[in-house]
DNA sequence: CAAGAGTTTTACCAAATGGTCAGAAATACG
DNA sequence: CGTATTTCTGACCATTTGGTAAAACTCTTG
């Protein structure tokens, strides 16, 4: 007898689909409750990724969605589970491309590597990207931990990493923390400041990000391309 | 008889202060008006700067302004009004630093002092930069004919002054928009993720746009030195 | 196909929200 | 001081908002 086996109360009647996910194990979803899950979740995601929490109505999620608004209630207990769902969500890859920043590799190939990573993640998720922008504005009341915690706790580490290739002469003395600043600042620049982005250029372009990537690649190389001094 | 002569008539009693403002003439304010007024705008922009508009409610604002709810509609006709007053007193701001960039100076100074405004005013205005991003974010609805105007004009003339130096040697190849939107990413990034970036630093720093500063500067002048070839 | 489970809708509710209005309170001014 | 004007408040209103209850409908499965 081990820790797998505790005992799950189904109540003859769920209710809810999403109790399901209060509970210790997880009943697999109906394909109706994959779909809708997932539609809503889409339609939350533009919605909340314009407006943030607090400027989102249901309403609106339930128009975007196509469902009614007690739908959306059947399937997530109330607006701020839908909105905890993207957030733990985008979370989970949000953390990923600094995650995959290696110690072992080049030094700068390993951070202009990072760097792109971060770009796709604009040009593909820029939704998420600003989900995120969002919720920081608005004091990052529901991430705040994680934060301080994993977040902090990721880059302590990969700045670490970066401050040795440093000290090391293998890349420019840079200071870490602002280095990774910039990552992002400039990455995500272009999801979350698209419109002024766009009103901007005009019709110069239709496609800004591959535009930025060349730009952003030679800032970087050239900020960390060591002294020729060393 | 000249244009100025513009008969006004002044109602009686003028029943709300604002219609003043949408007379010809601007009958003086008082001094309740004034210290209102700005007492109202001051507690909006600590509001809306957080919440963005959707987000943002008069009851937010009266209870941070320390008045009531009818009394803010005594001084502006609607939530509409505060905002758009907050924007266009931003927008008046916002583009000054981009202005003073001059063709005459020299290259890389002109540039340099360009980003050591705009971090100065992420410094300053945090709160503005704030509202700003959250314009944006939502889709820039009452601001887009000035980033499509205003703010498109002046940046095609500023970058073909930066063009023109790359041209000339002066400094090295750059794309001038691109350039432009890193600095505009680098700075704000400071204002609008101050609490990501507080986070992330903990107790390293209680000044994190100072640090910035040297780092911003190592990147720009890297980038922008011409190459050694020229 | 019947019965139960899962899904959706209609009708509803209390609180919040942007805004109005008449009059009371405070202030300016001759 | 007294009157005219400005400032402010309490009561109120229509709409929106997040959420609920129960009935009705649909799908699955024995």
């Amino acid at each position: 007898m081990h820790l797998k086996s505790i005992a799950v109360v189904w109540t003859a009647s769920a209710d809810h689909p999403y109790e399901v996910h209060r509970m210790t194990q997880t009943k697999p979803l109906t394909r109706i409750q994959q779909k809708n899950r997932s539609t809503i979740l889409e339609a939350a995601l533009d919605v909340f990724s314009r407006y943030g929490f607090r400027g989102s109505t249901l309403d609106q999620i339930a128009q975007e969605s196509g469902l009614s608004k007690p739908n959306l209630l059947y399937y997530f207990p109330s607006k701020e589970a839908i909105h905890a769902e993207l957030l733990k969500g985008l979370l989970e890859n949000w953390l990923d491309p600094l995650h995959a920043l290696s110690h072992d590799g080049d030094p700068a190939d390993e951070i202009m590597a990072y760097v792109e990573r971060k770009l796709q993640m604009s040009r593909d998720f820029p939704r998420e990207s600003r989900l995120f922008a969002n919720e920081i504005l608005q004091g990052a009341p529901r991430i705040i931990e994680v934060l301080e915690g994993e977040l902090k706790d990721l880059v302590d580490e990969k700045a670490a990493v970066i401050a040795a290739w440093a000290d090391e002469g293998k890349i420019a003395p840079v200071d870490p923390y602002h280095l990774i600043f910039s990552i992002w600042a400039l990455t995500q620049h272009y999801a979350d400041f698209d419109v002024q982005v766009r009103a901007v250029l005009g019709s110069r372009t239709n496609d800004p990000v591959t535009e930025a990537a060349t730009f952003i690649d030679t800032i970087f190389r050239k900020l960390l391309a060591p002294s020729p001094s060393a």
